[in-house]
DNA sequence: TATACTGTATATATCTATATACACAGTATA
DNA sequence: TATACTGTGTATATAGATATATACAGTATA
């Protein structure tokens, strides 16, 4: 299966945090289902365009996290995370986007009304994705 | 006069970066004016509690841009900007943070009922500066 | 038991952030 | 008008984080 996951260079973000933070929502989100076996390390570098070693600290950190088992010489799979757990993470990944959204808004002196207005616009204009 | 710009040390986004995007939009939204003198590094650095070196950069980069003018021993002041560029970064700025915050909850499977719904709970409980 | 796949460890380059020492501009005052 | 002082930005050297290539070690299986 080959991951959905979308990386940019010019971003302030390392690399590394920008892979991590969208394999755990793919994980949490259970668009990965418990016990699947993820590409190798070089299976997914080579998706990524980037280093080996980058993908392993990203599947090391997420293993620390307990969101992945890995055996050496086998793969890395899904580990098995509660519904609860999972509910909880999404919610505030999700409201931690909004609030920064609505912070850096706020910085440039839009109202709130204002602010509201341009997100539906945003929120309605859907771009597709290639 | 003190400037408003808040940094987190625990945020994946480098410090300088962090600090030139807030004083970018103090600038473009119009909240310090043409001419205007700004904190000296030392000062900015002590009162953000980095290093002089990382405040530096920050003008450097921004001047780079067109956005302040240095003169050593002197200072560093805001720079004269036309207002059509000002308002075209101030609404770039806010659509990209919204459509950031739109791809996450995206991510995270929530659908556009759901996301509109949030962003409102989000926006009408307005959390105190401190 | 080859061999081709997994993850792992080591060494190198670049970026980020810092401390320290320096050079330039303005101002008070002997 | 010298001169000392305080403020400004500037340059060099160092430590840590991030990303890479390359070589190493474990596991499955033909």
């Amino acid at each position: 299966m080959r991951i959905p996951i979308r990386v940019s260079l010019d971003h302030p973000e390392p690399l590394y945090h920008q892979i991590k933070t969208q394999l755990r929502a793919l994980i949490m989100s259970g668009q990965l289902e418990q016990g699947m076996l993820l590409p190798s390390i070089r299976e997914l570098a080579n998706d990524l365009s980037c280093s080996v070693i980058t993908i392993r600290r990203v599947y090391q950190d997420l293993e620390n996290e307990g969101l992945l088992k890995t055996r050496q010489g086998t793969g890395t799979f899904v580990a098995h995370i509660e519904q609860d757990e999972k509910e909880k993470h999404k919610l505030e990944a999700v409201i931690r986007a909004m609030e920064e959204a609505i912070k850096i808004a706020r910085q440039h002196q839009y109202d709130d009304e204002e602010i509201q207005k341009l997100f539906i616009q945003c929120l309605s204009k859907r771009e597709r994705e290639d």
